[in-house]
RNA sequence: GGGCGAUUAGCUCAGUCGGUUAGAGCGCUUCUCUGAUAAGGAAGAGGUCCCUGGUUCGAAUCCAGGAUCGCCCA
């Protein structure tokens, strides 16, 4: 029957219009936008027809719909839809409501979700949900991540949505699953980029410059402008509902923190890892400074430079070495001549010389003119020598130098032999260093003829004071090579070479004193505790990460700057050093109390030397600590440990093993950030932690890719394809921005980011939901009483259906999510909501009508259960649709996540019967269109092949058929013989294993069995011989795949053994209804087109052909019951309809006139 | 120059252990059904699974080489 509710409530009374949630959320969308930055602003403005029409839409309908399905009960009181709306704050204050199981309030069908989540964040608030989450789960075991700390010196971007919604959607689940996860924010305040920014704010543009505007307010300055961005940051992190403890989040300037970092510095120096030595650096001459292995990154560029090849006498022969380099200048730096053990070298005669390379590039550097007249090894020429210096050295006269080995000589260019300049090159400062050239940890043995600011020293004679890198300092020295005919000659050479990415000078190799960790020493440990870690995905553990652990160097942690954590170290003038561990220690030590241990402060502080016997006076080494050793440090230092769990005095190590064993503290079960932290943070927490706890310090990693725009570019502001977070919340709202991240792909693949990908997960998804959600509550506000009554319903297979794909998706998101898998795991929500609104809702929609209460019970439960999956995903919808439908807790977000006994068991064998069932209605409804009969027409019969279970499946849903189909009948056949025939085929997955290269002929032999025979051979369970290549084998039921083959004459749609055939002998019985139904549908029509409301009562009258009108008498009773007619008149007759003036139409059906007059009754 | 990852329909992406005719969503065309859904359903068009070679009865899938893109490193 059509629904009750309309008519009987017809004359119900009108009440004003509650306030919705939808109005509510509008009005704080508006307060809250005004907040934002204007640009912001703009944007949200430029819409407001879009808008409007969308609320007039809303509105307009609503209206409609409130009159159609006013509730029995009525709402005059306005209690149960508008005033419980204010929520009261305190702990687990739910929704007042008229009955549990009815929603709290009704629901704007054209909610704009950006508003809504306003308003749910407001709830928030008021009920104090996040730290109550926390709370609820005291005592239980903790589950515990690490916040990644940003620096808030920029504005956040839309790659740090990314990163923050990731790092919410596991805490949340995991919370939900009934761990304690405490969420603490940190803020990276230190370090060169921060300086960068003051500097170019300043307009400084040296350190001479810092210094002369003096550190003390540079430093002030920094301290300003690390959080100049803060309120935005911290008001997108709320916006975006990523759940973090802002309020007490760690900061890498504070005084606890800074002692937790010199305190693990000085247990490192304690265990000799600590060292000042010398490297080289990439640094840069103009700027004065070594630029760290990111920054150096940033600045390779292609460049065409001049190389060299130089002819080096040997000492006591008449050969020569011929020498390669693309680096002329640092040819005053030469102290040796590398040569690779393994590689052979030609002795050749070129002209009137001889000259010595590498035997396989002696073509390709002299050509056909030369002529190799011998050959030797590597290790033979090692230690022969040569005689320099190649450019005169004030104070040096001629003498010879070494040919040593080198494992890093390769043949792939120049000449195989390689100048040896340590000042100027790792390998080359490696190389020196291991024949005892130089000693690492005395300058004196470097020579080093290039001063700070790039220009040679007064020892190189006739080059005084020149800029090594000054192009025509490069062709003078080339030229005097040339004139004392030492240039076999010159080539240019491509290359990518790094460059300042700050002022674009050319950077020099440059070997500087600097402080170490001895963290090579550690390699072996820190690979174990990688083994560890559970990398996502896997392929970084022993790609990208394990790499880099496997080769890894020192870390160099100081750095001549400013604005970082100080370097707890004092020496005195004997070079005597004493590393500070606390604050305590300097103020004993010292006798002087700080209040701030930032440079220029603790620059002052002396101390007495510590060392037996030396009286001197003890200074701070000028530098600071590599941020990234901040970072590093954060496990500990965000708690100020062991400071704030010692008792007294400075042996904090019960402390430090506290901490450790601390699981609530450490290690981190999981941390989340872009993929490039794999040198950065995830590296140094590991280094950090091993050096000093010796375990990996997390034991979960995400890494997220890149985002680029919608061409795969990478964003940046000079190419404008940014996407502003801020302009996508304000468009489509928090929940969309994150579902998008969560769904479309795998994290670390990366986003091509588009407005438009996130409008189609809102259209595909939340708005499908959001519209399910809608129909419920409209629903169950017209059907209280139902919702009110016993629960003793039966639930259908379609409740009990819906129920088990429920708990079906449960399993899988929670097994998903705990394998740090978001993607799947959200991709089967939304089939499962897919499935709810597509399927279930539309199977159930009468019965909704007709308030069957199983249908109102499992539509409930489904949602909310829906609700606690997303959870994690969109807080915020699925906050609001928990909260208005169950409540009983004061969020979703403290609920416990759906699993186990809290849903129903699974029915495995129904959720298969309906995939059946809805497969065999789509071959159906294929069969209809190719035959071109509408739906609307039933048919008599609808002939299924089907057999064994799928058979049983489909008689158990056959009414669900039956009705999608439109037929009167399913009927079964077993065999396909009355629709086709077989056709069978060898299953090449069991058959392949067993034939190998016989198998193209079993496949032969198998099509060419009578299929008819197999079938039943099948049917019957018996096996079939058949013989290959002499081999005898008996096919099974698994091993035959059969097929249907086309038949004539019947519409059928097939696949594979399952068909569906459909009697398209339409008789006059078939044809009247119809042909009722069709006039149904035009009579709807007409009511609307006559402006009439869905409840109105009409008078019908319908005049036309004759078929029709005979129809419509047919089916009078369903017409009119259809159409809310209290009087129909159907003829064929002149003058049939009496009231042509109140509303008629003329239309046609079929090719059939008809004419359809009404008038609202009771008018 | 090295390492890692990616490359599947116009677009965004799935694709299990190597197995029969490679899928989905969006977009497009046609039809259809609609008073929760600017929605749903059916059909159609659209594919050199980046290329070449190899292994195999059989390769989108495994191996080698190459191309392009991205990231990291030099």
């Amino acid at each position: 029957m059509f629904a009750g509710g309309p008519r009987e409530h017809a004359g119900g009374q009108r009440h004003p219009r509650a306030d919705t949630a939808g109005d509510r959320a509008r009005r704080l969308g508006r307060v809250a936008r005004d907040d934002r930055p204007a640009d912001v602003r703009d944007e949200a403005e430029r819409r407001p027809d879009r808008r409007a029409r969308l609320q007039g839409r809303a509105a307009r309908y609503g209206r409609e719909h409130r009159r159609a399905h006013r509730p029995r009960a009525g709402r005059g009181d306005a209690g149960a839809a508008g005033a419980v709306l204010e929520p009261t704050i305190g702990r687990h204050m739910a929704v007042e409501r008229k009955h549990p199981l009815i929603p709290a309030r009704e629901v704007d069908p054209r909610q704009e979700l950006p508003g809504l989540e306003q308003a749910v964040l407001e709830r928030w608030r008021e009920r104090d949900v996040f730290a109550e989450s926390v709370r609820t789960r005291e005592g239980a075991p903790p589950w515990v991540f690490y916040e990644g700390p940003p620096t808030a010196n920029g504005r956040p971007g839309s790659h740090h949505v990314l990163a923050r919604a990731f790092k919410d959607i596991y805490p949340r689940y995991k919370t939900m699953r009934g761990y304690r996860v405490q969420r603490k924010g940190g803020w990276d305040c230190h370090g060169l980029p921060v300086e960068i920014g003051v500097e170019q704010a300043l307009g400084l543009k040296s350190k001479a410059d810092i210094e002369a505007y003096g550190i003390e307010r540079f430093n002030a300055k920094c301290r300003e402008s690390v959080f100049e961005y803060l309120e935005e940051w911290n008001r997108l992190t709320e916006r975006i509902g990523f759940w973090v403890d802002l309020d007490d989040a760690y900061r890498t300037l504070d005084e606890t923190y800074i002692e937790s970092v010199w305190w693990a510095l000085a247990q490192i120096s304690r265990k000799g890892l600590l060292y000042e030595g010398h490297k080289v650096v990439p640094y840069c001459p103009r700027c004065g400074t070594a630029l760290s292995s990111h920054e150096v990154a940033l600045g390779y560029e292609d460049v065409v430079d001049p190389s060299v090849y130089v002819k080096v006498r040997l000492l006591d022969s008449d050969e020569s070495l011929l020498i390669w380099t693309t680096t002329p200048w640092t040819l005053p730096g030469n102290v040796a001549i590398a040569v690779g053990p393994e590689i052979e070298y030609a002795r050749v005669r070129y002209r009137d010389e001889t000259l010595i390379l590498a035997a396989g590039l002696v073509e390709r550097v002299l050509g056909d003119e030369a002529e190799v007249v011998g050959s030797m090894s590597g290790d033979d020429l090692i230690d022969r020598r040569y005689v320099g210096p190649i450019f005169k050295l004030r104070g040096v006269g001629q003498q010879t130098y070494p040919v040593i080995g080198g494992t890093f000589v390769t043949t792939e260019d120049g000449t195989g032999l390689v100048h040896i300049a340590p000042a100027f090159g790792e390998d080359d400062f490696g190389a020196a260093a291991a024949v005892g050239l130089i000693d690492r940890n005395d300058a004196a043995t470097l020579l080093n003829p290039v001063r700070l600011d790039g220009t040679y020293d007064d020892g190189v004679v006739g080059y005084e004071g020149r800029f090594v890198k000054d192009p025509s300092l490069t062709e003078e020295l080339i030229s005097d090579l040339d004139a004392r005919g030492l240039l076999h000659k010159r080539e240019d050479y491509e290359h990518s070479y790094p460059h300042c990415w700050r002022c674009g000078t050319p950077l020099i190799y440059y070997a500087k004193p600097s402080w170490y960790i001895a963290t090579s020493k550690l390699r072996e440990r820190m690979m174990a505790a990688n083994e560890t870690v559970g990398w996502h995905p896997p392929h970084i553990k022993h790609g990208r990460f394990g790499d880099w652990l496997r080769g890894n160097v020192d870390w160099a942690i100081s750095r001549e700057r400013y604005w970082g954590t100080p370097l707890p170290v004092w020496r005195c003038e004997a070079g005597h050093t004493h590393t500070i561990g606390s604050f305590a220690e300097l103020e004993r030590l010292s006798g002087r109390a700080l209040d701030d241990h930032h440079r220029p402060f603790v620059d002052d502080v002396e101390l007495p030397c510590s060392h037996d016997g030396c009286h001197a006076r003890m200074h701070r080494v000028p530098e600071v600590i590599d941020v990234w050793f901040d970072s590093g440090a954060m496990p500990f230092a965000q708690h100020h440990v062991p400071f704030a769990d010692a008792k007294t005095g400075e042996d904090l190590s019960p402390a430090a093993e506290s901490f450790t064993t601390d699981a609530a503290r450490f290690p981190a079960d999981f941390i989340c950030e872009a993929l490039d932290q794999t040198r950065g943070w995830f590296y140094s927490l590991l280094a950090v932690s091993t050096l000093l706890f010796e375990q990996a310090p997390y034991r979960n990693v995400v890494c997220l890719g890149l985002i680029t725009d919608a061409e795969g570019q990478k964003m940046s502001k000079s190419k404008g394809n940014v996407v502003e977070p801020w302009q996508v919340i304000d468009k489509f709202g928090a929940d969309a921005f994150r579902w998008y991240f969560f769904t479309s792909k795998q994290p670390w693949d990366g986003y091509r980011f588009s407005e438009e990908a996130i409008g189609e997960g809102v259209r595909l998804f939340l708005k499908q939901l959001w519209s399910t959600y809608f129909f419920y509550v409209l629903y169950a506000g017209a059907n209280q009483d139902v919702l009110q009554a016993p629960a003793d319903a039966l639930p259908a297979d379609l409740d009990r259906w819906a129920r088990s794909r429920t708990a079906a998706v449960a399993e899988l998101v929670a097994e998903r999510l705990d394998a740090y898998d978001a993607t799947t795991a959200g991709r089967a929500i939304a089939e499962l909501v897919d499935d709810l609104s597509n399927w279930y809702v539309r199977r159930s929609r009468r019965r909704f009508w007709d308030g069957d209460p199983a249908a109102f019970q499992t539509l409930r439960e489904c949602l909310i259960n829906v609700s606690k999956l997303l959870a994690p995903f969109c807080p915020f919808i699925a906050d609001e649709i928990y909260d208005n439908l169950e409540g009983s807790l004061a969020s979703v977000h403290l609920c416990d996540f759906p699993a186990g006994e809290a849903l129903t068991e699974r029915d495995e064998q129904l959720e298969e019967a309906m995939a059946i069932a809805r497969e065999t209605v789509r071959l159906g409804l294929g069969a209809r269109a190719q035959a071109k009969i509408k739906i609307r027409q039933p048919l008599a019969e609808a002939i299924v092949v089907a057999d064994g279970q799928e058979r049983a499946a489909i008689e158990r849903l056959s009414e669900v058929v039956r009705e999608e189909l439109n037929v009167r009948r399913v009927r079964f056949v077993e065999a396909a013989d009355e629709l086709g025939e077989y056709e069978a085929k060898a299953n090449y997955r069991t058959l392949g294993p067993l034939f190998g290269k016989e198998m193209p002929l079993a496949a032969e032999a198998i099509a060419a069995l009578d299929p008819t025979r197999v079938a039943a051979a099948v049917r019957n369970g018996e096996g079939i011989g058949i013989s290959v290549g002499g081999r005898e084998h008996t096919l099974t039921a698994d091993d035959v795949i059969l097929t249907m083959k086309a038949p004539d004459g019947y519409s059928v749609e097939r696949e594979g053994a399952h068909a569906v055939a459909l009697d398209l002998h339409i008789d006059d019985d078939l044809l009247r209804e119809g042909r009722a139904r069709e006039i149904v549908h035009a009579v709807q029509n007409a009511r609307k087109n006559a402006g009439l409301a869905v409840e109105d009562r009409i008078e019908l009258w319908l005049d036309g052909d004759e078929a029709l009108t005979d129809a419509a008498q047919a089916h009078g009773d369903y017409l009119a019951g259809e159409t809310l007619a209290v009087s129909l008149k159907a003829q064929h007759a002149e003058g049939a309809i009496p009231y042509p003036s109140r509303y008629s139409e003329q239309t046609e059906i079929e090719g059939l006139r008809l004419q359809i007059a009404l008038r609202k009754h009771g008018v």
